[in-house]
DNA sequence: ACCTGAACACCGTTCAAGT
DNA sequence: ACCTGAACACCGTTCAAGT
């Protein structure tokens, strides 16, 4: 009996970090965050959920876990031609897509302080990006957090239509919804559709880079007449 | 016994599911997010968890209720005056004082959707700004969401600062960082310090209104001409 | 070194019962 | 209508013990 439920689950090699949070994460993208438990998690992996303390100190450990492998997962999909403005916009729109596939890790994933190597290095080549492009360390800053917060807020947006949440008030909006209530939401619903969110982060994002390469080229300017 | 443990909580008044999302509101200010149960909460009203069933179906819908408090209160800060654009630019701004002022709600609160007649009610308040400031209901959309992605990315941000994480992986920064490691994170960082992120949150809205104005006096140019 | 078992101090929620 | 008590099915984490 315990045999046959070890051999379902696979259990064949050892545990180590990677595998676990890679396991953690399929758990938290079919289940939702909350459904995440060390006991689940531990039967999944055919073992005890105390083994698992073994690799991280806690629960909190293994979330910076999962944020390792999807940080990793983004690095690789980014290719190293085009200019250096280039491959910052590139590795925004891959860090956005991260909140489409993984909704419901995206959340507690986001406002977790880069603390691990895995999540400094990602930060540090994406600074270097903005090193290369000739901006100042006060404008990488400051447009990294620029690009950083709308690109969040946007995963945010997504994850909300997206991830199912718990039941919470069930005034959903088409049981009670009045058009001549709310006639300004009324207006902007169909601009707001799923289908449309992509081309309006684009468009701010685009916004962004605008302002970006404008102090770029005064600062161009201004070194010319010096 | 029963009756001190009664009186030193304050029961006085029957519960209301204002009072107790107001209480819920602070318990989650002063020790988190995840510190909030049921039956703590009920503790602090003198009551047996099991009694705020009679006002909220469960935790989820408590949630809602908190949100509906902050954005009562967020509303009741905003004065008439100026323009309807300035007016957008003022909710906005308030907005992300509730990061600053409920850093442990905040997060929670960001990824809720808006199903409660206040928080419709907000919703459209401020959509009809949108619509005073002569904005066409796509465009309405596009800046609205614009300028909440900006915001709350901008107070997630924020949150990860200020509000105190369960302890995660023990690499701090100050531990092991090296800055001959991380040269460019070390370059920048003095521009991300809490103190400068108000402006960078600034210089951001302004890029957006900027934008915004500029799409508004090309509507007008065209209109003249047709 | 890596995993288990039992235990501790908690959870959200249901349900029947009290007033 | 509003609250209680006991119960159910869970949690994260500690700690001593096994191999």
């Amino acid at each position: 009996m315990t045999a046959e439920k070890k051999s379902a689950k696979a259990k064949a090699e050892p545990l180590d970090r990677n595998r676990i949070a890679q396991v953690a994460l399929t758990l938290i993208d079919e289940q939702g965050i909350d459904q995440l438990s060390m006991r689940k998690l531990g039967g999944m992996l055919g073992v005890e959920a105390m083994a698992l303390y073994h690799h991280f100190r806690n629960k909190a450990e293994l979330l910076d876990g999962i944020l390792d492998i999807i940080l990793v997962d983004v690095a690789a999909r980014l290719t190293p031609d085009g200019t250096p403005l280039e491959r910052v916009r590139r590795t925004f729109d891959a860090l956005r897509t991260i909140a489409i596939e993984h909704p419901h890790a995206f959340l507690s994933m986001v406002s977790r302080r880069f603390r691990t190597q895995v999540a400094l290095k990602f930060y540090e080549q994406l600074l270097l990006l903005f090193h290369q492009a000739g901006l100042s360390p006060e404008q990488s800053g400051r447009y990294y957090r620029l690009m950083a917060n709308f690109t969040v807020g946007a995963g945010v947006a997504e994850v909300g239509s997206r991830a199912r949440q718990p039941d919470a008030t069930p005034i959903i909006l088409e049981n009670f919804y009045s058009p001549e209530e709310f006639p300004r939401i009324t207006e902007v619903m169909p601009f707001l559709r799923v289908s449309e969110i992509d081309q309006i982060y684009c468009s701010g994002m685009d916004i962004l880079f605008t302002a970006l390469k404008g102090e770029l080229t005064q600062a161009v300017k201004r070194d010319a007449l010096s």
